[in-house]
DNA sequence: ACCGTTTCCGCAAACGGTTGCGGTGGAAAA
DNA sequence: TTTTCCACCGCAACCGTTTGCGGAAACGGT
């Protein structure tokens, strides 16, 4: 049995389907008597509006583009989370498009979600993404653009952020002020600016406290490769702290340390950026700076409405700052200056 | 400047819009001047098919939606990855929709989806769902459906899932054979069937191997929730392994045992089921039985797709079982009988 | 030169709903 | 009783694309 349009309404009815269309959206100008008879036969026709329709007409999809460089399970679980939350508040429904960190993809994901209607995208940069070039298709197609996290440089698009270097900053102090004195930063991608900043942040901080301090840097862009650079470092190199800037990176330096018989905090403190559940779910927990996906995700949805809400007038992009906290645990301990 | 339509290349080309239709299409119909001269017009005008109007006309969405109970970071981040995987193939997009857990939202996004035109559906119950009679929806409007996971008895929906029972049955067999002799089975809801399995094969090795061993079951479906039910365990009770059904469970497992300053495995032997990320970043790793959510999602994705493309004659639903390996690890230790 | 084929293209309906506008009938106002 | 005014509903166009069908012109065969 195929599904009852409008058409079938009116015809059991004895009406039009203007009539039926109006009469289901409750219009003034449909009299009561004629609004409870459609009502009643929708409801026996076991009637749903076809959306695809009222969509194409009405030029609309409610549908928001999630597009992120891999569904890892650091981070964008929460940002999704937080995302969806705020969708589900406007009845929006949400696309998620990996881009397995590969620029092609993403650019293909932006295609396709313009080609899919989609009326709002939120993107995370991929480690290859040196530009924003191909964004602009969705700009000149007056889609409105929120990036996050992973972000570049440029004027047309809103940012929803963390403060990167003083959350880097912060987090270094911690090991400072507990006696650490030779410390690795390890760090994601270098070519983004969530990492460059965070980097800047961790040598501002070292500078700041005493240029005598040691800092090493290292990049590495998956648990795996973090847990290899730290423990070819070990090879010749001993330090007494570790930042690591986001859950990969920690991961990473747990499994090395491990593999090093090194424990934490004895031998080396650890303190990371984090959206909070990896710190503590290893032993010893670990102190972290809050960077949470789902406040991020929330945020940065309910930018991208206000565009689409108040058609804003296209202003100079924004920078949003997600605020932070720091979370002190048994990862640090204060060791005696020699 | 408005988007381009198929109407605006018929009058700059001067035919009919069915000719340029045709044309883009390369109908043979068309003779060759026209096709490239439709053509042309078509790259001058930046013209880009829109594909809400030929979707509706086609009545296709090309949408696929995965209803899971909640986007946590164990797990599902994986099952999206492989569900990502396939429909990339097939040219089909993901919608993402979290029912948090809830049966009501669970069908209201069941519900969403089907207005929405999803051509399929991949779900993941939740913990409230007691029966799938909201999902008889979908059926009824002839979209296919795939459980996996956290699946009910019910012989409409096929389903991919891994052999809970003997999944369990092996990691006990692990512990029980390393000589742990009071084992905790620390398991998800009780109201699903993965849980009920995978318990009903924690008690088959149990008896199988020696009645005389101990067991004790906790349910908890959170990390908190599983560690704090541990945690009460231990107040009065000992043991030498523990089997966790999930990484959540696991999660919680090692706070717990933290928390009382247990080691692994001198103190308990533990082994999982689990994706196998969560073993590799705890200290020591973990013996697991590799759940695959790639594998899961991919397949899941794959065998929805059958449904599709075949327009496979509807008969008895059927029940795929996804192939485990075992990981053993460190952190499980020979003990000594007693 | 006549007729049957091809080749190539346009007409118009259709997909399911929405909406501007115009029309009808009855009640209230004059 | 006539005019005016609502209240109420239908007509038809429209959103952008696809597609069955029919028709004109060109072509080939006899």
């Amino acid at each position: 049995m195929k599904r009852a349009t409008i058409k079938d309404i009116a015809r059991a009815a004895g009406v039009s389907t203007s009539t039926v269309s109006r009469a289901l959206h409750d219009h003034p100008d449909i009299g009561l008597a004629v609004k409870q008879k459609v009502r009643d036969v929708a409801l026996a026709l076991h009637y749903h509006p076809n959306t695809q329709a009222v969509n194409f007409r009405k030029r609309k999809s409610n549908l928001i583009g999630l597009i992120i460089p891999e569904i890892s399970m650091f981070f964008f679980p929460s940002v999704i989370r937080g995302v969806s939350s705020v969708l589900d508040e406007k009845g929006y429904q949400l696309m998620v498009l990996p881009s397995n960190e590969s620029i092609e993809k993403e650019a293909d994901n932006i295609k396709r979600c313009c080609e899919n209607g989609v009326e709002g995208l939120i993107i995370s940069l991929s480690h290859d993404t040196v530009d924003t070039k191909h964004v602009t298709q969705a700009y000149e197609m007056d889609i409105p653009v929120v990036l996050f996290d992973k972000t570049l440089d440029n004027n047309h698009f809103d940012k929803v952020v963390i403060d990167d270097m003083n959350a880097a900053a912060l987090c270094v102090q911690q090991l400072l002020e507990a006696g650490s004195r030779r410390i690795v930063g390890l760090f994601g991608n270098p070519l983004l600016h969530i990492t460059r900043n965070r980097e800047a942040g961790f040598w501002a901080a070292l500078a700041n406290y005493d240029p005598a301090v040691q800092g090493f840097s290292l990049y590495a862009s998956s648990v795996d490769a973090a847990a290899h650079a730290l423990d070819a470092l070990l090879e010749d190199t001993s330090f007494d702290g570790i930042f690591a800037m986001s859950d990969e990176t920690l991961a990473g330096a747990i499994v090395a340390l491990r593999r090093r018989r090194l424990r934490i905090p004895e031998d080396c403190s650890v303190v990371c950026i984090s959206d909070g559940a990896v710190p503590n779910i290893v032993d010893p927990p670990i102190s972290y700076l809050h960077h949470s996906g789902y406040a991020v995700g929330r945020r940065a949805a309910l930018q991208l409405f206000e565009h689409l809400e108040a058609a804003l007038t296209r202003q100079e992009a924004q920078r949003i700052i997600i605020p932070t906290d720091f979370y002190a645990q048994q990862s640090v301990m204060a060791r005696p200056l020699k």
